[in-house]
DNA sequence: AAATTAATTTAGGTATGACTAAAATCACTT
DNA sequence: AAGTGATTTTAGTCATACCTAAATTAATTT
């Protein structure tokens, strides 16, 4: 077993890999709270532990064996998130932070039996992923709400699960996975996508609609106004 | 908050002022699995916060703060034993082992939501008291089945959890809390017990009799054969 | 090409919580 | 009262994972 702390490198390199494609010490710093110095440290001991590559200056990659871990941890959090949702109620907002915790210290027994009472379920209650045990993970194909043109509609992926705060504000306009939107019209100059959520109409900041992710997009795209 | 270390030492005085009385490094050193001067050291770091009183080469006693926590990580551990096997069917004999790890990540509102699924239990799988978020607790007067005569009934209080094979031992003979007992005959030097449990007729061994708690005792006391 | 700035690494240090070996104290026996 | 053995404490180390400050390398501007 590897400890928590380099359980959380590991999911941390995995997550920045994911958004950004390249890893660097510093996004690492960032992402997980500490100093570039400790990263650069705890990277050389990952490294030798055979769990990334590394170039100096030049950021890491997972091996083989380091996705391996990365993606348990995941799973994890993930089947934990939405244990907590389904069965305790816990609010979307809450599920992660409660996750970064559960995660470390959750069996393989209870991995299972979670999983089994949740029906082997595939998405959080973010949208994101569950892999499976053997590490396979479907990625749905999205693009930004952001993105998105007036006359645009499709289906609500994943919500990025950074911010709580985020989550409240789009959980208020009922912006959860499987849901339909519509958008109506987009401001000019990164400003706020108007859009229809079933009957109601709401209006979206334009950096929170970076966080939203949309998959079957279709419709003919009008201009921004 | 205090670290886990620190957890499981409060927890550990506190469980042995229960069961023993007095409170020696050596008893926590061996219940912790760590060696003695690692016990006293951390003694002098846990009475400089005043989490307990020590006095040298005498044995430790938990303060007023000191048992309010102890009494906090074990509402936890016994809440989570039973919640893991209620909701999640893990048997009896594996609850203690898990729960000593969740029992240092569970969150109050966690805690409350598991308290409020179970209906506000008073007893976890083995029997033991539930402290309520007070820290009230309320221990059944209990004496061990090893101490009770022939002819003498009573219903199982508690059965230690301390070693998984000692449960699926009796478990297998349904000696669960609140399981009506009667004693049929004692063998002498410490032999095994003859009881009825239901209408099932088993022999227990001695060594495993002192470890199972008998409340409600009655009956005439006969002779040990 | 040199200078500036940003990112990364190296060097040295700290707190936590464990360890071993040796010394001190206590409890008991004779 | 002295000696023996068990218990406890002291002294000195170690691994983990963090930190700050300084040095190095890379990237960008002038």
């Amino acid at each position: 077993m590897y400890t928590e702390s380099i359980e959380n490198y590991l999911k941390a390199i995995y997550e920045i890999q994911r958004e950004k494609g390249k890893v660097s010490t510093n996004a690492l710093s960032e992402k997980l709270g500490v100093a570039p110095a400790s990263v650069t440290s705890m990277i050389k001991k990952l490294s030798e532990k055979k769990l990334l590559t590394h170039k100096r200056y030049q950021g890491v990659k997972l091996t083989q064996s380091g996705q391996k871990i990365a993606l348990e941890v995941v799973r994890h959090h993930r089947l934990i998130e939405l244990y907590l949702a389904e069965a305790l109620g816990v609010p979307w907002d809450q599920v992660h932070e409660e996750a970064e915790k559960w995660e470390h210290v959750l069996s393989e027994d209870l991995e299972d039996r979670m999983d089994a009472a949740l029906g082997h379920p595939t998405r959080d209650p973010h949208g994101s992923p569950i892999p499976s045990r053997d590490g396979t993970i479907i990625e749905l194909d999205s693009i930004p709400l952001a993105d998105m043109r007036p006359g645009q509609h499709g289906v609500v992926a994943e919500v990025s699960d950074r911010d709580p705060n985020l989550l409240r504000y789009v959980g208020k306009m009922g912006l959860y996975p499987k849901t339909r939107v519509k958008v109506v019209s987009v401001e000019p100059f990164s400003g706020p996508i108007t859009l229809k959520v079933g009957d109601a109409s709401h209006v979206l900041g334009a950096e929170a609609a970076q966080y939203v992710f949309i998959t079957d997009v279709k419709g003919n795209p009008g201009e921004v106004i």
